[in-house]
DNA sequence: CTCCAGGGCCAGC
DNA sequence: GCTGGCCATGGA
């Protein structure tokens, strides 16, 4: 087991996990205020600690979490320029300052964005669950049992019933017509050369696949930060605080990466998580 | 009971 | 190119 710690101010655990772009997330029984996080095929264990923010992984997948946890970034300067845009940005961003915009397995946010549209977190979280354990292979981490994030090729041999099984529901199509057909619509390496234009025009071509996912896709597992995804959270932010009489969602997310440019994505991450979060404690 | 969730597809204009 | 109806599921 490694031990990597990073500073804590611009690296918050907790707000990184539960904001929202991502599904494989355990808090842990033995240790308070941790998460275990899974990604593809690998796991860690992360925790703030005093002034510090703590990943523990197989030596290893040392690189691969500094990747992950996009570690090299200063996400100093981003929230000092969403200081600068003042109002709700500016409260978001200083509420979610520790969140950091993670380098997802891409493989896996395409298949899990299209099982989040027109669903909500906690449902998504478990069809998610019962998709790896259903058809991953089981790995072990430091003497735990946990699941992988299955390859397009052990969701393809899967039938229909099986993604109807889970929970999918309608998206159990889109997520079986993705998994036969994946190695003719996603090309890694090819997407990860394309603009962020072209990108997203290809993702839109794929079958269950809207402006909103594409935009995810490409934020999350890309991450092309001159993207802004408007789902309905973003959506009620954008009537509410920003009088805003674009109804339109992909011209809501236009006007949003014309204003804050390659600060996009992060912003919007603030802002999801900072309205969902008032949402959540009215109630 | 209805309404909602990190929406998208399809038919009909 | 735009709009409305429809699509499974489960929690509030």
């Amino acid at each position: 087991m490694e031990k990597l710690k990073f500073l804590g101010e611009y690296f918050n655990v907790k707000d990184t996990v539960l904001c929202g772009q991502l599904f494989r997330y355990f808090p842990s029984s033995i240790k308070a205020g941790a998460y275990f996080i899974c990604s593809g095929d690998k796991r860690c264990l992360c925790y703030n600690e005093g002034d510090f923010a703590v990943i523990e992984c197989e030596t290893a997948d040392i690189e691969y979490f500094k990747n992950y946890f996009d570690l090299s970034r200063d996400y100093g300067q981003i929230v000092a320029a969403a200081n600068l845009q003042g109002g709700i940005v500016k409260t978001a961003a200083n509420l979610g300052k520790g969140i950091r915009i993670l380098n997802q397995n891409r493989t896996e946010t395409f298949f899990s964005f299209i099982v989040s549209q027109n669903n909500n977190i906690p449902r998504i979280k478990g069809i998610i669950e019962r998709l790896c354990a259903g058809a991953g292979s089981k790995r072990d981490f430091y003497g735990e049992d946990y699941y992988a994030f299955p390859t397009a090729e052990e969701l393809a041999a899967k039938p229909l019933e099986f993604f109807k099984e889970i929970g999918l529901g309608y998206r159990a199509e889109y997520i079986k017509r993705l998994a036969d057909e994946f190695n003719d619509v996603f090309n890694e390496s090819e997407f990860a050369a394309l603009l962020t234009k072209d990108l997203k025009k290809r993702l839109l071509s794929v079958y269950g696949v809207g402006p909103k996912v594409a935009d995810c896709v490409s934020l999350f597992g890309f991450h092309r930060s001159d993207s802004f995804p408007v789902d309905t959270w973003i959506e009620k932010v954008y009537r509410e605080n920003f009088d805003g009489k674009l109804t339109d969602r992909t011209k809501i997310a236009d006007y949003f990466v014309e204003t804050f440019g390659e600060n996009s994505g992060y912003f919007q991450q603030y802002l999801f998580y900072f309205k969902r979060s008032l949402e959540k404690e009215e109630k």
